[in-house]
DNA sequence: CGTCCCACCTGATTGC
DNA sequence: TGCAATCAGGTGGGAC
């Protein structure tokens, strides 16, 4: 489901309603799949900390946690990680409304609420790091036009799937590969490493343009996507060809294609991206 | 190592 | 209406 853009919303959301509350006590569902550490190693690292922060590194969640250091307390710095895979959310609810289906981790706070992780499609992925996480790639919204060309350097793949290699960039998804190429006037089929300097130049600016608007629009709702609040976003009402194959290109007025990139759907124009 | 493809899941939508 | 096929915002492992 959720690409930087959505990632980043529920991150600062999240930020804004449990920075600095401490964790009580910690439920799990005993679906092995969703659990990258040790379930018992998640409860005992989380249970009795505080969460000092919570920020987006790439497409994955970070809470930053604290504990006293008398209380028998696992090594700081601990932080817990939480990816979302397709279809996951990350809640915050009063502990008196009832748990949605598919729930597997629930963080009880001292005052009553609760931090939920819901995930139907078990595709996300929940652990606790022993250090800082800085993710497995560079971040798009800030990378340098020598980096990023450096990135696609001799890559024979595709530029969409090299767009979507999160250990080149993090946090870039489907959508904004596709949204960002069709701004660059590049086609998904180009071979990466072939790109010219100027290409990848309008790349970067189309990929950080088109992720800074997506964040302040709140991400995109394509189907269920909300919030930590349980907001939609909007920022697919400004989609050019994600979700438009078959319809007239709104710049050329081309029939939009949809080919498969890399075992993903792409969408691009035929006549504006070369 | 780089690249490709498929499995991992459930639910919504499409098509017969 | 009913049911099967198809598709989905992501990743990681195996094959080559």
């Amino acid at each position: 489901m959720p690409e930087l853009p959505e990632v980043e919303t529920i991150a600062n959301g999240v930020n804004e309603r449990v920075r600095g509350a401490r964790i009580m006590s910690v439920w799990t569902s005993g679906k092995p799949q969703t659990f990258k550490s040790p379930e018992v190693e998640i409860e005992e690292v989380l249970t009795g900390a505080t969460i000092d922060r919570v920020r987006r590194v790439g497409k994955t969640i970070v809470l930053t946690l604290e504990r006293d250091a008398d209380g028998g307390a696992p090594p700081v710095p601990a932080e817990f990680l939480v990816h979302l895979g397709m279809t996951g959310r990350l809640l915050v609810a009063e502990g008196d409304v009832p748990l949605p289906p598919h729930t597997h981790a629930v963080l009880a706070l001292e005052d009553g609420r609760e931090v939920r992780f819901v995930d139907p499609r078990r595709f996300g992925r929940l652990s606790v790091v022993r250090e800082a996480y800085l993710g497995p790639g560079a971040e798009p919204t800030t990378i340098g036009v020598e980096d990023f060309a450096t990135l696609f350097k001799g890559r024979k793949l595709a530029i969409k799937a090299a767009l979507l290699n999160q250990s080149l960039l993090h946090g870039v998804g489907n959508i904004y590969a596709d949204e960002s190429l069709f701004r660059a006037g590049i086609r998904p089929t180009r071979q990466a490493g072939r790109l010219t300097r100027a290409e990848l130049a309008r790349l970067r600016e189309a990929l950080r343009s088109v992720l800074q608007r997506a964040i302040k629009l709140g991400g995109s709702s394509v189907s269920d996507y909300v919030d930590a609040e349980g907001m939609r976003g909007y920022f697919q009402i400004e989609h050019k060809v994600y979700g438009h194959g078959g319809e007239p290109c709104t710049v050329c007025g081309t029939p939009i294609k949809k080919i498969v990139v890399g075992g993903r759907g792409t969408h691009y124009c035929p006549r504006c991206q070369r």
